[in-house]
RNA sequence: GGGCGGUUAGCUCAGCUGGUCAGAGCGCCUCGCUUACACCGAGGAAGUCACUGGUUCGAGUCCAGUACCGCCCACCA
């Protein structure tokens, strides 16, 4: 039998590309994805657990942020897999509408085309082409990182049933009084040509400038200027074409006079009011402001307040419009400078110094946003609001980190109505229809209402709102849509609400909110019982990665040349809830390895069955009565991990499950549990029940390990449980095997086999630091108390092999061994004492050296706990157990102290 | 203007409800191709846990303040 199979069928190292696939397609034929599938092992009676995935963005390609989502998703649900519950985690696709279309104007544009060119049809045939290429390639992409995703439920937001949910929700909604069409300001991008939520709005911080701008008074009766003026200080001249008044705080004494008075608008020659508001801040610019209600929120509160018209003076595009003036159809900025100009060619232009602001952009486009009038569709969200609030004060729905509660209390009170009207074509269409008489009928029947339910005109007559919806909200209905939501399906009975909301905190208000609200008004139940927050990613200089910036780690080069696992393990090993991570090159090599160790360590152990165990034995438990001290430690050691991997995860700390495991596994499991057994193992005198019992462990502990990492790295994990032996009742397959029990820990068996490493790292430690030959064998004396002069025995042939100790002598006493053993190194581990090297020679200097550093540091110790003893307070105050340990620890360290000084003729 | 994070070995970060928590990975130094693994093994160096006060018998760990760094929210022309 060569090197290479050692029966086992595992290659020599870890190369995930051989794998990784094939074991993706054996849980799709297996169907163990589905709750429901036919190699499901669930209990039909435990609660199920479910998450529904953020879908995203159907626009090209995942990013590691997705492949974290997964990852962690997938963590979970694994988890819950295992533990026999019914687990359930949905896939999905986000149509995206803004985003998709700012990428397919782009792809167009390269074409010669746009979307007016294209016209609406045409343009969404496009778009239908574009998402079905984007969609199969998203899709491999989430099995690459090996999502077990329940495929068979698969949901896009632009699929009927999504679209079903979406008009039912809106009718209730509307019919609820919480949905209404008004006149409003709205934030218009220029370049996207719609209209966007306020969360889509990034304020920019930017140098400007601030004019001075000199109006002329006129008197109203005669149109006669009286050669007074006022001057109002702007950023934003193009919009005086659009004023309707000038407004002064009414306490401010240097314009009383003014207030009541008219003044004469320039260029559009209107005559308007001087007026006073208390929203007029008497100390800025000239304590005077041009007020133009269309195109300025605050100025809108203003002109609401004093009944001022509202005049708009810009077109979609942006440009000059409806004015009458020689600046039509002028782009904003070329009509500011026209207009600032003309100023200064009156001689009205007072001033103008550099200013910083905040100007609002476009998240998607980053054209500057600019405040418009438009009748458009409203969600009213208090009442939705303050049910979301409820939810979270009361427990019902938990939120992880707990600090993100507070962003989320203050956001949701603070909140504004939310406009869900957007000028696209890619989305769902507002299912309003208006009639001639201008009556509005909200209707949930996919052909539309049959008549004005107000006037009764017939459905002929009606025209269809052609605005769509803010693609958040199809997304916000996403956790019961995708169950079949508004129909009572058993899927929305059984898995709704849901467990756990994974996603970045950086969607907390656009989805996350959403959900909460239109969840518990629509269903009257909340979405979900937690809700995880991820941190995002960043690349190793913590910059945000972006294309732009080429610092982009595509996670499918990752894969292909890394493997899946790896990658899980990297982003779930580096990742703290709630705060972003800085990932790369490292991290992944790091995890790399330890898959590469984990893929080792079992091709050893399957290589290493003893002759007499045959090679498709059934799975036996180690026969406790011929298990040695090393076999009680490594089973105590698993009982131990697993405990703190359970309270790990039932913490949601999945980086510490990675960490215990990535501990366990390479520094207890490999070093030290192979190491010893190795030894057994090959000892030809060693009874073959004990060999057996060895090997049994080593499966035992091995098997445990890989349950307990297959939520992290399901792959290599379940390649390598596929080539240990099992019991008859697992299943074929570990993603549906049984998550391990926690056994008995064996608290004597940790302590003396501990101590038996810490004597074989001591003399290792000596060997070193004296510049021993590596490869030579050194006679080593071992004083060794009573209680653990079983162990020693026992592991002997272990620790002359990893020590390099021969002959190995024991001694009953420290007294004992000095005397058989006067010269040589000096080595103290615990109360082991023992002698390296008795009558070789070695560098005496460097041993001396060596002790003096342990005594220094054993002193240090001991003083600082005899200094803590002699307080009275500690006594007096501190827990019992504190003091005991402390009183413990300056005993051992006193016999240290005395030891070493001793060694060192003291 | 509010709010929230961060500041722990050269780098990236863990450290839950205060007492063996001063840790890990990478990097660095010295050795070693020992029969699972050089994607490895053995050994080692390295931190006044940002600063200042306070609470406590005891504080990276709690409180207050300060300084930087980052993020979120917010209608000042």
């Amino acid at each position: 039998m060569t090197e290479t199979t050692s029966g086992s069928g595992l290659a020599r190292s870890y190369r995930p590309a051989d794998f990784e696939a094939a074991i993706y397609e054996r849980w799709l034929a297996a169907d163990v994805f589905a709750p429901d599938g036919r190699g499901s092992t669930a209990d039909p009676n435990a609660e199920p657990f479910v998450i529904i995935q953020p879908p995203p963005n159907i626009t090209g390609s995942l990013h590691l942020g997705h492949a974290q989502r997964t990852a962690v998703e997938d963590l979970m649900t694994r988890h819950a897999r295992m533990l026999g519950r019914p687990a359930l985690l949905l896939p999905g696709l986000d149509h995206a509408s803004i985003a998709a279309q700012f990428v397919l104007d782009g792809i167009i544009a390269r074409e010669g085309e746009t979307r007016q060119s294209l016209g609406r049809e045409r343009y969404l045939e496009r778009m239908r082409d574009f998402v079905a290429v984007t969609r199969d390639v998203m899709l491999s992409q989430q099995r690459r990182v090996g999502g077990s995703f329940d495929w068979s439920r698969l949901r896009f937001t632009m699929d009927e049933v999504s679209a079903r949910a979406v008009r039912e929700a809106f009718s209730r909604l509307y019919r609820d009084g919480l949905a209404y069409r008004t006149q409003a300001l709205v934030n218009w991008c220029p370049g996207c040509r719609t209209s966007v939520s306020d969360l889509e709005v990034v304020p920019t911080p930017e140098t400007g400038t601030l004019w001075t701008v000199r109006y002329h008074l006129v008197d109203p009766a005669t149109g006669a200027s009286p050669d007074r003026t006022i001057s109002v200080a702007t950023t934003r001249p193009e919009t005086i074409l659009g004023d309707t008044a000038v407004a002064v705080h009414p306490d401010d004494g240097r314009y009383r006079d003014l207030v009541g008075a008219t003044v004469r608008i320039p260029f559009v020659e209107r005559d308007v009011p001087v007026i006073a508001d208390d929203a007029v801040d008497p100390a800025f610019g000239t304590g005077a402001v041009k007020v133009t209600p269309a195109h300025d929120r605050d100025d809108h509160e203003v002109g609401l307040r004093h009944g001022l018209p509202a005049i708009g003076v810009l077109d979609d595009a942006a440009a000059i419009a409806g004015t009458s003036t020689r600046y039509e159809g002028l782009d904003r900025y070329e009509a500011r400078k026209r207009i600032l100009a003309d100023l200064e060619a009156r001689g009205d232009l007072v001033a103008s110094k550099p200013h910083e602001m905040v100007v609002g952009r476009c998240q998607r486009s980053g054209d500057v946003i600019e405040p418009r009038l438009k009748v458009q569709w409203f969600v009213r969200v208090a009442p939705l609001a303050a049910a979301a609030l409820e939810a979270t004060r009361t427990g019902r729905t938990r939120i992880l980190p707990e600090r993100f509660e507070k962003t989320w209390e203050q956001w949701l009170t603070g909140i504004h109505d939310w406009n869900v009207s957007r000028q696209l074509w890619w989305g769902h269409r507002i299912p309003a229809w208006y009639c001639p008489e201008g009556h509005i009928t909200v209707s949930a029947e996919p052909g539309g209402p049959p008549a004005c339910e107000v006037c009764g005109r017939p459905a002929v007559e009606l025209e269809q709102e052609s605005d769509i919806f803010d693609t958040w909200f199809s997304s916000g209905l996403w956790p019961f849509s995708t169950l079949g939501w508004p129909d009572d399906t058993p899927d929305f009975r059984r898995f709704y609400p849901t467990s756990v909301m994974e996603t970045g905190y950086d969607i907390i208000f656009f989805w996350v909110a959403r959900m909460m609200m239109l969840g518990i008004h629509l269903t009257g139940r909340e979405p979900f019982q937690t809700v995880y927050l991820s941190g995002l990613i960043r690349d190793p200089l913590g910059q945000k990665m972006s294309k732009t910036k080429g610092n982009v780690l595509d996670p499918l080069g990752v894969i292909d040349e890394t493997g899946a696992d790896p990658l899980r393990f990297a982003l779930i090993h580096g990742a703290t809830p709630g705060n972003d991570q800085r990932f790369g090159r490292t991290k992944l090599d790091s995890a790399r390895n330890f898959a590469n160790k984990l893929w080792n360590a079992t091709r050893f152990v399957v290589g290493a069955r003893p002759a007499s165990i045959a090679p498709s034995a059934e799975r036996a438990l180690p026969d406790r009565r011929h298990l040695g001290p090393a076999e009680r430690w490594l089973l105590s050691r698993v009982a131990a991990v697993t405990h703190a991997v359970d309270a790990a995860l039932a913490g949601y700390a999945f980086g510490e499950v990675t960490r215990l495991l990535y501990e366990a596994i390479w520094s207890e499991f490999c070093d030290w549990g192979l190491e010893l057994a190795k030894i057994r193992l090959a000892d030809p005198t060693a009874p073959a029940a004990e060999r057996e019992a060895t090997w049994w462990t080593l499966v035992e502990a091995l098997d445990a390990y890989l349950r307990l990492l297959h939520p992290v790295m399901p792959f290599v994990t379940e390649a390598l449980w596929a080539a240990i032996p099992h019991r008859r009742s697992d299943p074929e397959l570990l993603i549906v095997a049984r998550w391990p029990g926690v056994g008995e820990r064996d608290a004597a068996a940790e302590a003396d086999v501990e101590a038996i490493v810490a004597l074989v790292r001591g003399i290792r430690n000596a060997r070193a630091e004296a510049n021993v030959e590596p490869g030579s064998w050194l006679p080593v004396d071992v004083s060794i108390p009573q209680r653990l002069g079983g162990t020693f025995e026992a592991l002997r042939p272990a620790i002359e092999r990893l020590a390099r100790a021969r002959p190995l002598s024991r001694h009953l006493t420290p007294e004992a061994l000095r005397e058989a053993a006067p010269d040589g190194l000096t080595v103290l581990a615990g109360d082991i004492e023992a002698t390296v090297g008795r009558g070789a020679r070695q560098d005496a200097g460097l041993d001396t050296a060596r002790l003096e550093k342990e005594l220094a540091e054993a002193q240090a110790r001991l003083d600082a706990v005899r200094e803590r003893l002699s307080s009275h307070a500690f006594l007096a105050r501190a827990p019992r157990a504190i003091v005991d340990g402390a009183r413990a620890s300056e005993a051992e360290l006193a016999a240290s102290v005395d030891r070493l000084a001793d060694r060192l003729g003291r």
